[in-house]
DNA sequence: CAACAGCTTCCCGCCGCTGGAAGGTCAAGC
DNA sequence: GCTTGACCTTCCAGCGGCGGGAAGCTGTTG
């Protein structure tokens, strides 16, 4: 198949399943006579296994970590634990910073009405707060 | 005062002081003889709005856009409510994405040790999901 | 007067793409 | 046969928000 049906199929822009192999995180496929790329089934699973990872948190060079790894013949699921294990940990930081960030923003809507008119500042609503 | 002053007093690496003059963000300074750059305390003030507002979620273009307003004279107050609100149905959003996320996560470890060997997929814990 | 910190400009790289330009290919319709 | 249009190719450049490093000043200290 084509590149933009494989992209169809798992929901990707052409460009970028062009930019992975680029950067080496898909093997470069075969090319037909008129030097379109042609892709096979497995190229499918491939790319939606990249995808998947990436939506659990792991970075382009950690799934190219983790292909690397399983072409060589090891099973990379330690390697993916402790990226699994460190996303998780990540995760738990950012979501309660976001917390911490969404009450300020809570307040600040809520202050807006009785802050005093400043001229002289930027904006009252975002310099006075406490 | 120089780069270097300005940057400790508000946290920063001079590098992103010269960066937010590049792109507008900031006003060019004064010179120094040297030619070093020559800042004020309303240069301090200014950097610590751009770093407070920057905190709060909003992003570099929109901090000039309230900058640039209040040069006008115009209260930015309205846009800044604006850009806060869409900030906090933002933040609403990817918590919950990271809480589901997370839950996947945690699913995830805790089936480790249950799954089978399956040395033909790249991942039986990433694949192996349900 | 030499060393060293700090400043200047410049350009390049990070991540994960995305857009656009300039051109080739292929199937359908007139 | 010829055009249109969708798709493909390569290459280059940019987004945001910086940071690193080179090559060269300036300015203070021992």
């Amino acid at each position: 198949m084509r590149i933009g049906e494989l992209a169809d199929q798992v929901g990707v822009n052409p460009k970028t399943v062009r930019y992975y192999e680029g950067i080496g995180l898909l093997p470069a496929p075969e090319r037909l006579a008129s030097g379109y790329r042609d892709y096979t089934d497995d190229d499918v699973e491939r790319l939606r296994f990249v995808r998947t990872a990436q939506r659990l948190g792991l970075s382009l060079s950690e799934i190219s970590e983790i292909l690397t790894l399983r072409e060589r013949g090891e099973r990379p699921c330690e390697y993916v634990l402790a990226v699994l294990d460190r996303q998780l940990a990540d995760l738990d930081r950012r979501v309660s910073e976001m917390a911490a960030l969404r009450q300020e923003l809570v307040d600040l809507r809520d202050a807006a009405d009785r802050l005093p008119s400043d001229p002289g500042c930027y904006c009252s609503l975002i310099e006075h707060r406490r």
